[in-house]
RNA sequence: GGCCCCGUCGUCUAGUGGCCCAGGACGCCGCCCUCUCAAGGCGGUAGCACGGGUUCGAAUCCCGUCGGGGCUACCA
């Protein structure tokens, strides 16, 4: 069973299922949001099978608001055994009577023999004395004295049941045997437990996997930090980074491995393995492996995976559209694009990256980075400038060629090659870093090569000026 | 406040009494390569929270302390 929110147990519990030959159920617990907006559901949906989980393989999504009569039910019986009773406190009245420090309910109504009405909640009867043990696939044994776990309210006023009771007879009527969930989960489990003993059924077998914490420690929030995985794949990172990166939050591969395919993954995880402790999410060593895997791609693999930033479209068929190129979509040259792509290959670590790299090819004229030409364009810049305009005007057209040119000019003024290719590049893509220079240029073609050199003269010796 | 969980480099982890004066990865630093930036190669930095036990021997077992997180609703 997975509780849709969080990407990295629901590979878990998904690959758990298939490792035991288990039913994969997703479930949507936040009632009130699915019901009220089906758009965020899907939205979840879509991210999973972003990651690999597919519509199709799974059980669900399912609601929890489906089974609502049996819940009606089920808090019938448990008032008709005397497992349940009614209560008309209020928190106030608890509060008063108990201090003032809030400790749990008092048990005030346990033996009032109240019957439903107005204001009437009802509670559950914990046990006064014993344990109740949960036993646990990550956590091992965890012992709760039954004295510590108040008797709490499971139907309200109105007799709507509570999500504590809810999920429980919603698990057992679907005959849920694991339930997967992260570690928030924990201190009600007992309370769970109880429930299902209480309702004549054999309480499932529980794994409470630890939370993914933000750079504070502290669990991840939806309002707060960044979790949407939707967010990740418009950036540009690879789905199969993703779901390695995720997996090693809390396990890893035998044998120093980090970086594996996913059939290793699938078979070797064991939910048994899993860390107890939470796992920050580190963003840069996500990164750091989205490079690794689009370094892994083949030349073709990496053009098609990189076709949705440089044409604005959606990741995924049907998704929504990820950020528009700045250039003109007419603009846009496929051969050049081809010819350049395996020197940006090695360079990005995001697929949407790929746009600074590649749009001096396709605007009409460069757009100049105010920093980069301010450090490149020095005092010889122009003289240079107007020597590589004139040299490259008939040189050979390719980029062996025009690098010795480049290297020639700048030795008869005293500049390595280093220092020479500053004010070029800046003229040609306007910025100071970027692809291998000569091969660039050579794409570019020679015509406009000279027009943006010119232009670059031009602002750089107004003519105005003396 | 009460209850529960957790505690190995900055981060993710390997480690289940001797193979560990603790291994890998990301990050960071340096060098090499080099037309910029990357990639790649080589090297370096840094950790068993603390204090007591148990044991010939402890990161590993026990107790305590401290620290972090979670839960504690007639929310889900």
């Amino acid at each position: 069973m997975f509780h849709v929110g969080g990407a990295r147990s629901a590979l878990q519990n998904w690959i758990y299922a298939k490792q035991h030959d288990g039913v994969f159920v997703l479930r949507v617990e936040d009632t009130d949001a699915a019901r009220n907006r089906p758009e965020w559901t899907e939205g979840i949906l879509d991210a999973l099978n972003w990651i690999g989980i597919r519509r199709g393989e799974y059980e669900g999504p399912y609601f929890q608001s489906s089974y609502a009569d049996q819940h009606r039910a089920a808090a019938e019986r448990l008032r008709n055994s005397g497992r349940a009773y009614y209560c008309d406190c209020t928190r106030d009245l608890i509060q008063a009577r108990t201090g003032s420090s809030y400790g749990g309910y008092d048990g005030f109504c346990r033996d009032r023999g109240l019957t439903a009405g107005p204001g009437r909640a009802l509670r559950f009867r914990t046990p006064d004395q014993g344990q109740t043990v949960v036993t646990d696939l990550v956590r091992g044994t965890v012992v709760t004295d039954n004295a510590t776990i108040e008797d709490f309210v499971i139907a309200r006023a109105d007799s709507t049941p509570v999500f504590l009771l809810a999920n429980v007879v919603d698990d057992a009527a679907m005959g849920i045997t694991h339930v997967i969930r992260a570690e928030e989960h924990l201190p009600n489990t007992p309370k769970q437990q109880l429930l299902w003993e209480a309702l004549g059924h054999t309480p499932p077998i529980w794994a409470h996997v630890p939370v993914v914490v933000n750079a504070k420690r502290q669990k991840l929030s939806k309002r707060r930090d960044k979790v949407a995985l939707e967010s990740y794949r418009d950036e540009g990172y690879l789905a199969d980074a993703m779901r390695n990166y995720l997996m090693l939050l809390g396990w890893a591969p035998s044998g120093n491995r980090e970086i594996v395919p996913w059939s290793v993954i699938c078979d070797e995880f064991r939910l048994e393995e899993v860390t107890s402790s939470s796992a920050f999410f580190d963003e840069k060593k996500l990164r750091a492996f989205n490079g690794e895997y689009i370094r892994a791609l083949t030349v073709d693999e990496f053009i098609e995976s990189t076709q949705p930033w440089l044409h604005g479209t959606p990741v995924t068929p049907g998704g929504a559209p990820v950020a528009v190129p700045p250039w003109a979509p007419a603009d846009y040259d496929a051969k050049a694009y081809a010819a350049v792509a395996p020197l940006a290959q090695t360079r990005i670590t995001v697929l949407s990256e790929i746009v600074s790299y590649v749009d001096f090819l396709f605007l009409p004229r460069p757009t100049i980075d105010d920093a980069a030409w301010a450090k490149a364009m020095t005092d010889g810049a122009a003289d240079l400038l107007e020597a590589v305009v004139a040299g490259y005007a008939n040189a050979p057209w390719d980029a062996g060629s025009l690098k010795s040119a480049l290297e020639v000019l700048g030795a008869e003024r005293g500049l390595k090659l280093g220092r020479a290719q500053a004010p070029v590049r800046v003229a040609v893509t306007g910025r100071s870093v970027g692809l291998p220079l000569f091969e660039s240029l050579e794409v570019l073609g020679r015509e406009r090569t000279v027009a943006r050199l010119r232009a670059a003269l031009t602002r750089l010796t107004p003519g105005a000026r003396t």
